[in-house]
DNA sequence: CCCAAAAACTTTAGTGCTAAAGTAATTGCG
DNA sequence: CGCAATTACTTTAGCACTAAAGTTTTTGGG
């Protein structure tokens, strides 16, 4: 009954979003982009070559949402990809400069959002914040297993 | 430094994501509406009578989106609604017989959900959750004030 | 009483996601 | 070797939200 009593689900959700909207405010400002493109910005960076499919794994997406948002930061001026050799379905992404800048921006910008998380909570909580959540996150998204 | 290493923030909406899914995904089989339907239908059944903005306010939302989400509602056969007597510009919701229901069979198929979220925690765990969440929201949902 | 401000809702444009169906390139089995 | 399955990406349709600007109704101060 716990979860019910706490209205767990709305908290979570309802918290998710208005920290969402607040990187979004703090990125948009330091930044010019979003938190979801800065995460993109972020994997390109680090995934050297960074096709759509690695990219869209490590942010627990589908490819088609990597599609769209790809189709943004090229709009942007902020990414460029051309087909990668070995294998012509593939796209190698790269950031351009302006995407380079934008990467680095948005990092520094989301320290701001680390920092008022870091406000509420000591370390202990936080890790027991992390459990929690990947706890929940682990018994939900199973989608083809689950014994219950 | 925490919430950095623990990737709070992905970890979050992440976790409110698959969270979301898997709530849906019991919902529409359950009842034939999202949760994000199943919210309003639900506040409609617990405001009358309801106007528009007192359940966008209660779900935290704008009114935009909930026109949009009662033109679907309405489109759907769930909802009606009529001008208030009183002031023509509010609209008086209700639900039709079939809101009723599938509000009725939505209440009972998010309990899984919230089993599933009992099933990982106990009872001290979903308070913490629940307390920890809350601070980040109230630290983040400032807009207007914040003195840090 | 009247008119400006406020309130309730709508419209439009944009972000960001899913799911399903489609295209083109690659791979592997018989 | 050739064709069927798979893979990487795209397209389309839909949900759910925000922000900004617009419409209509109500209300309150001069």
């Amino acid at each position: 009954m716990s979860a019910k009593t706490h209205k767990l689900y709305f908290l979570l959700q309802t918290t998710a979003a208005a920290l969402k909207r607040a990187a979004d405010d703090a990125l948009i400002d330091g930044a010019g982009v979003t938190a979801a493109q800065a995460a993109v910005l972020g994997l390109i960076d680090s995934n050297r070559p960074a096709s759509q499919k690695r990219i869209a794994g490590q942010l627990r997406q589908n490819e088609s949402a990597m599609t769209q948002m790809v189709t943004r930061l090229i709009a942007m001026g902020l990414v460029a990809r051309s087909r990668a050799d070995h294998d012509k379905r593939q796209w190698q992404l790269t950031l351009t400069p302006a995407g380079e800048r934008a990467k680095a921006e948005a990092r520094a910008a989301f320290a701001a959002v680390n920092a008022a998380m870091d406000a509420v909570m000591d370390g202990d909580t936080a890790a027991c914040l992390a459990a929690t959540l990947d706890a929940i996150f682990q018994k939900v998204e199973t989608r083809t297993a689950g014994p219950d």
